[in-house]
RNA sequence: CCAGACGGCUGGACGGUCGCUGUCGUGCGUGCACGAUGGAGGAAAGUCCGGGCUCCACGGAAGAACGGUGCCGGCUAACGGCCGGCGGGGGCGACCCCAGGGACAGUGCCACAGAAAACAAACCGCCCGCACGGCGUGACGGCCCCCGGUUUCGACCAUGGGCCGCCAUGUUGCGGGCAAGGGCGAAACGGUGCGGCAAGAGCGCACCGCGCUGCCGGCAACGGCGGCGGCAGGGUAAACCCCACCGGGAGCAAGACCGAAUAGGGACGGCAGAUCGCCGGCCCCGCCCUUGGCGGGAUCGGCAUCGGGGGCGCUUUCGCCCCGUCGUCCGGGUUGGUCGCGCGAGGCACGCAGCGAUGCGUGUCCCAGAGGAAUGACCGUCCCGCGGCGCGCAGGCGUCGCGGACAGAACCCGGCUUACAGGCCGUCUGGCCCC
RNA sequence: GGUCCGGUGGCAGAGUGGUGAUGCAGCGGACUGCAAAUCCGCGAAUGUGGGUUCGAUUCCCGCCCGGACCU
């Protein structure tokens, strides 16, 4: 996990920044942001609840945020614009791991500009070619 | 070919791009890069049993309580598991199912119905006797009265009625015999048939069941044959219970090691307020004609007294408790790190023994070790199934769409149970057709 | 990793082998000028699959779901 920066480990920092950060739902994930006072790279943290379904379907829905994240701070940090200074906690919902792949990929990177994590300039971003 | 029974296996394949992680190697910037290589399951699940391992407790142990198991033999490290038998039940059959020790050790329960539910009895009923009984009906005999007819006037036929006797039968009561039949029920002192009897009854007999017993087969559960006994007396122990056997407790968050800053605990030592107080040790000086004594000074320790700060007891008087600094050592311990933690009751192949579970031998292989928790994300081609469309007489071919299960290691192992799309193999049973 | 409870009408909640209470809610009726309260009546349940038993909510076993506790 070295390229996605640090990840949150302790339930103290998922409660902080579910309550001092600003969260943004979207149809396959819910982002919720804080602000740090450094400049650090951004640290990560995943959230899926048993609703969402057995050990199997949990740990797949894991597995795809996580990989949408990492591609998505991947190509910001290639164009200049890093995402730092930031805890980013992704929340699995029902659909995560049905969800189209190019669509979750838009929901994270929606999401971080809806949360002011990464600046809102700009309009669309070029598609990801799956595999990169 | 159809239907079915049982046992076993499998449970997507190949490739590309980008990632994660263990190990090994190289490099240096000591955590990164590069290269090589490994990386979920048959149930990894439920946590229902059995073990290994670790710690705790304990004199070996035994017992109580509690819990579990329960036909016999075998297998196994062990088991509540497995294999092979036995007994019972189901199926035409292959085959399937069964907690299947003890009810003369004791206690409890058996609703409703029924006369009666467990210890003997008798509701209806059957039979005998008595009431020489009463009543009803019928037959017979005797006597009397009466309608009618015939008449040889003796009588005869015939209708209705009364009384008496007697028999049969029904009914009622009492006494006795019986338990076959009826009826209730899940269950009622063994079942069927024949004989027998006043009526009946294992009362007698045959067969079946049951109990006891002998012999034979079997390691045994049990089975077979024979003899004896006329039956020895309900069910329920997945009710309490009795008997036999098994079980010490906890669990890898077990347990072992390392351990920073800061804070805090204990022990020891040094230094720390005052007093012209008392006692003692040591050093110095002076005197006393000396192995000793006296006086003075300095220092240390103990005791006593007086004090300082804080807290508590109602404020005071008063009482109780606590309180400095430095050094060394010891112990505990938070975040964290390392080990435990991957050669094992191990996998595969072959052979041997055994009906089998399984065991033995030989060869060969090393095969996951994460820690907000890796083992993946995405795409392409193929494969399989279903559906639509088109072509074709048909087998089928092409194309499009959808779908491809249950499910994720967390110390390890042996079982059990539960979930599971589809596919494959083998053995067997019943039926139909053809040769 | 381990242990222990529970599941009964829409909700709450009794029932220790034989017929499953009760309250609230709902529906209908009575009462009232209309309601409320009250009274009468009605419907509706043993989580699931097996087993033991003549008979199971109850006893035994397997699943499913919920909860609690210990480490």
């Amino acid at each position: 996990m070295a390229s996605s920066g640090i990840k949150l480990k302790r339930r103290a920092e998922f409660l902080r920044v579910a309550a001092k950060g600003t969260k943004a739902p979207m149809p396959g994930l819910v982002l919720q942001a804080m602000r740090r006072p450094d400049e650090a790279p951004a640290r990560l943290g995943f959230t899926v609840t048993k609703k969402v379904g057995n050990a199997v379907a949990r740990n797949r829905t894991k597995r795809r945020l996580r990989e949408a994240a990492r591609l998505v701070l991947r190509r910001e940090a290639l164009r200049g614009t890093a995402v730092t200074g930031v805890d980013l906690v992704l929340i699995g919902r029902d659909g995560t791991a049905r969800r189209p792949f190019p669509a979750l990929l838009d929901d994270f990177g929606r999401a971080l500009r809806r949360t002011g994590a990464l600046g809102a300039s700009r309009r669309s971003d070029p598609p990801i070619e799956p595999g990169e």
